[in-house]
DNA sequence: CACCTGTTTCCTGGTT
DNA sequence: GAACCAGGAAACAGGT
């Protein structure tokens, strides 16, 4: 979080170095005022509308520009605008790379971004290319990657071996539950890519996710949730009033709120087929975590493997990647332990009386003993 | 289109 | 008081 704070300073003190403030149209946007703007939850990683500058007065230039046509300074102000949102720590950015006009950065292959931006990298050249063109599905590239990540990972359930126990971050997983992870807590991914296939992307899906609040005008809210009577996309800290108990109407109804209808939803974004992949239930998504913890990055560990007995290390991020895989940036533990709490009468898990955090997994579940891990998938 | 499943979202109330 | 836990209620999305 202090590395968060930093980066206005720092991108403060880059931007008074290479220009004066002169040219008030060419005054970046200060990550401040662009907090501002939004709220500070907001600052967290909004994939889905991540080309949404900040509004108002202070909007920033290079929202009214092609990314091709950005001078220099927009380009730094908008690279300011994604470290801020995303929380990026800005000091692991090699800036004497940044001084690049639009259309160089739009040159940039994505390999560039990440050399220069790392973990950022691979989201900044997400966000440009849905600046450029209508990029289509803002988040599939790292769903796609989480997809591909669990196929692959469910193809080679045959050879858990490193993961299981032996995992790059087992070392690093007391017994104690102390946040065992070289990253900075609060901010997993965002600096340590994982080994393996994911690298950064898995950091950087990760980290900006669960970067703090559960709440961002993403792809959840963006893909449904722009209906203006669902205060959803403005969500709960941002609107004091919508938030449960609305004094206009008084106590809240219960239940889920009805979302935006299909047809209005398809003319605000026209989506490519979607389809969340059956599959991907909650329990198999927990228990690949589990399994594999390249995904996992210290968010939840293994009690007792043999008695199927885990538990949730950072609730609120595994919250947060469980949002991220199902396009709903509102995802919170709360929610995500409720779902939990289903699986119980279906005994996919069994309960763990007395321990926070703790559940196991039941007769109904499959997949996560070690025997089946170890052995094909039958 | 109805129905089902698996969540998701909220809520009240209790516990740690 | 915050973070969890429990579980009811209702809505939603995808599948059949």
């Amino acid at each position: 979080m202090a590395a968060a704070c930093e980066i206005s300073n720092v991108f403060s003190n880059y931007f008074s170095a290479m220009y004066s403030p002169e040219d008030p149209a060419l005054a970046p946007v200060p990550p401040a005022a662009a907090a501002a703007a939004f709220g500070a939850d907001d600052l967290v990683l909004s994939l889905s509308s991540p080309q949404m500058p900040p509004e108002g007065p202070e909007k920033a230039s290079w929202s009214r520009e092609q990314p091709q046509f950005w001078s220099k300074a927009q380009v730094l102000d908008w690279i300011s605008y994604q470290v801020e949102k995303n929380k990026f720590d800005a000091s692991t950015i090699d800036f004497s790379r940044c001084d690049m006009d639009g259309a160089a950065l739009c040159s940039c292959p994505p390999e560039e971004l990440r050399a220069v931006f790392g973990p950022l990298g691979d989201q900044l050249y997400a966000q440009l290319w849905s600046l450029t063109s209508s990029f289509p599905d803002e988040l599939s590239w790292i769903i796609d990657l989480l997809e591909q990540d669990s196929t692959s990972f469910q193809e080679t359930l045959g050879d858990p071996g490193p993961f299981d126990q032996g995992s790059p971050f087992g070392p690093e997983m007391p017994e104690d539950g102390l946040q065992p992870s070289p990253y900075h807590p609060g901010s997993y991914g965002a600096g340590t890519p994982s080994p393996g296939s994911l690298d950064g992307s898995t950091g950087s899906t990760a980290g900006t996710g669960a970067s703090g609040c559960s709440h961002s005008s993403d792809s959840g809210a963006s893909d449904v949730d722009l209906d203006p009577r669902d205060s959803k996309l403005f969500s709960r800290a941002d609107f004091p009033d919508s938030k449960k108990g609305d004094p206009k109407h008084g106590k809240r109804k219960r239940g889920r709120p009805r979302k935006l209808s299909r047809e209005s939803r398809d003319g605000v974004e026209g989506r490519k087929s979607k389809h969340a992949p059956r599959g991907t239930h909650l329990w198999e998504f927990i228990r690949d975590l589990l399994l594999h913890p390249e995904l996992n990055e210290g968010l939840m560990r293994w009690e007792n493997r043999q008695e199927g007995v885990f538990k949730f290390l950072r609730s609120e991020a595994v919250a947060q990647l469980w949002g991220q895989k199902k396009k709903n940036s509102s995802m919170t533990y709360e929610k995500l332990s409720r779902a939990m709490r289903y699986y119980y009468k279906r005994e996919i898990l069994e309960r763990v009386d007395g321990r926070r955090l703790v559940y196991k997994f039941g007769k109904n579940s499959s997949g996560w003993k070690e025997e089946e891990a170890a052995g094909s998938r039958n």
